[in-house]
DNA sequence: ACTAACATACTTGTATACTAGTTTACAAGA
DNA sequence: TCTTGTAAACTAGTATACAAGTATGTTAGT
């Protein structure tokens, strides 16, 4: 067998590695505003490291169109782009409507169980008003319909396009209750429950545009988070 | 203004991302095989460059899934996963089956005579068997159908996801011959013509699928150009 | 002949020094 | 007051040096 099936070695990431990772989630939580400048050389003492690695760290950020590095000008968080995120939510909604008609074919009755609990969950976070918990059962959710069509890789190639549309939920999450969204997804399994794919496809492609509703008061409210605000009138 | 209405100024990249850029074609290509141990050292003596920018130029493949960088040991051209090419390409089927749909709503005279001129200039090349040429149409053509929905953002986001399935379109074009990809461009554009979104989304569907039927000789041809063949099995 | 220990030549990761360019502040002059 | 020139303090890009770990070839011992 290849090596991946060996024990996982106590090797711990390069420093580059997790600061990558570190500042990878202070950008989508917007905890670092878009816009704003970081000093390579700052970040390197205030992490006790040299700049190098900060300075790889930023590689990987600016390869995920999260931070821009201008030469001898500086480094920046990007804004959010409008039209990259309207064009992430567009293939959500493609390839998950696909996704949930195959697991309305081929529905059993685990499933049924596993996602209904998920629900439960859901409501029981929606009520508490836990926007970050439910934003990971959320994605939760979505995961394990692409498993339940015996496609979890199609989930996770899209994790990265998914990071322009997640830094808006971020933000949106504090505006917004996401009660709405669980009887959405409720409808969802109750489509597949029915072994309705088009009925399962209409409630996925409705769950999925509700963020577009959301999204002119999200950039109302922070238009600096945003670039070419006048993207707008394309929804 | 923005600054970027006006011309571009006469910048060159840095060198670490030229390096980058190459070496990213020639993995694309084959020209770097799968499963190579490429040296830092050994490149950036061959290119009359010092080790850093090598580095730099090594991040960014591996934020690519290119390379996999391994801490002391080397670094290395990643095997093409099967299992990331068919989600992409199962991606491409549920995005570019909608974005047909659009296209046979709001099909318009000019559309369908840019769209026909293309597949002639397409049918020239597939015959005098230039595959590298036909690749770039092809990209041509389906980004060409994107922007006639009024969606051009969605084919550039999905860019990165291709690379894995263009790999191996790479090396199936020296197998495969085009022309049977023409003539199922030619059946997509005259649905459109017709006005037609379920024949367009059915054309566009059949043609996406013709990948997984020529995948199965490519692997058996290059077997260890490709990680996890047992993978096979999914298809 | 075979095994084990070791020395050497690699590899990547990090730190530091230096180059070239930009921004900023400020002072000199009109 | 406004403009302009300049110097200093930043920035990122690159080169180099070193640290730590791995692979490999050689040698000593059995």
């Amino acid at each position: 067998m290849s090596t991946t099936s060996l024990p996982p070695l106590p090797t711990e990431d390069a420093v580059s590695t997790q600061l990558h990772r570190k500042l990878r989630d202070r950008i989508i939580t917007c905890d670092l505003a878009p816009g704003q400048r970081i000093s390579g050389a700052e970040i390197a003492s205030s992490y006790g490291l040299s700049r190098q690695p900060v300075r790889e760290a930023f590689i990987k950020l600016a390869e995920e169109n999260l931070v821009s590095v201008r030469p001898q000008r500086g480094t920046f968080i990007k804004r959010i782009s409008v039209s990259a995120a309207l064009a992430a939510r567009f293939i959500r909604e493609s390839v998950e409507a696909d996704l949930v008609r195959r697991v309305a074919e081929v529905v059993t009755p685990s499933m049924i169980t596993l996602l209904t609990s998920q629900i439960e969950q859901q409501q029981k976070t929606a009520a508490a008003s836990d926007s970050a918990e439910f934003m990971r059962l959320d994605d939760v959710f979505h995961k394990t319909l692409a498993s339940c069509a015996q496609a979890p890789d199609v989930f996770v190639c899209l994790e990265g396009l998914n990071l322009p549309m997640n830094r808006t939920r971020h933000i949106s999450a504090r505006e917004f209750s996401p009660t709405k969204l669980v009887s959405q997804h409720a409808a969802i399994v109750e489509a597949i429950n029915n072994s309705d794919p088009n009925s399962a496809e209409q409630a996925m492609r409705t769950h999925l545009r509700e963020i577009i509703k959301d999204l002119p008061q999200v950039i109302a409210t922070y238009p600096d988070y945003f670039e070419h605000v006048e993207a707008l009138e394309e929804i």
